[in-house]
DNA sequence: GCCAACGTTGGC
DNA sequence: GCCAACGTTGGC
């Protein structure tokens, strides 16, 4: 069953321009046990991705993107030149993951979090209870509602 | 840059 | 295992 998400990004780090650059990347640097357990848990290849621009002029909605390779070490925790280096972590037991993503779509039109907000129709979306969480459940009918506004 | 909300750490 | 202190996130 294909699932509905949202992964966070500072976009002055990593944006949805970036990842369309790039075609496909390994989503690192995820260090929080709630985030960390829906990735080894629950994200599974073929599910969409919603990619959020936090921490910027206009929070928003900016794309879409496809996982396509589950649960897997994250590299950075183990590199002491990388701002995500976990020196309580090993390669023995590795304790941060990350999934792969393959770049979908750059929306032409941003949804901005002003509107989520004020839309009711949004109200189950975890940007509103639980904004700190980067890895986020989206509901099918937010999901293609969301979709439907930005193209 | 402020600060509220939330997550993590560590002493006990 | 509790909880106070501390650190981080992220909207504004």
């Amino acid at each position: 069953m294909t699932r509905y998400w949202l992964f966070k990004t500072e976009p002055d780090t990593y944006s949805i321009d970036d990842l369309q650059d790039e075609g496909r990347c390994g989503w690192e640097g995820i260090r929080n046990y709630q985030a960390r357990n829906r990735l080894r848990d629950e994200v599974r290849a073929g599910d969409q991705v919603l990619i959020y621009h936090s921490s910027c002029a206009v929070p928003a909605v900016a794309g879409l993107a496809k996982v396509v390779g589950e649960a897997s070490a994250d590299p950075s925790q183990f590199d002491p030149r990388s701002p995500y280096f976990d020196p309580k972590s090993s390669p023995d037991t590795p304790r941060w993951v990350l999934v792969e993503l393959e770049w979908q779509e750059t929306f032409p039109q941003q949804l901005p979090l002003k509107t989520i907000k004020e839309d009711p129709a949004f109200a189950e979306m975890e940007l509103l209870s639980r904004g700190r969480l980067s890895i986020q459940h989206v509901p099918g009918d937010c999901f293609r509602r969301i979709v439907k506004f930005c193209r």
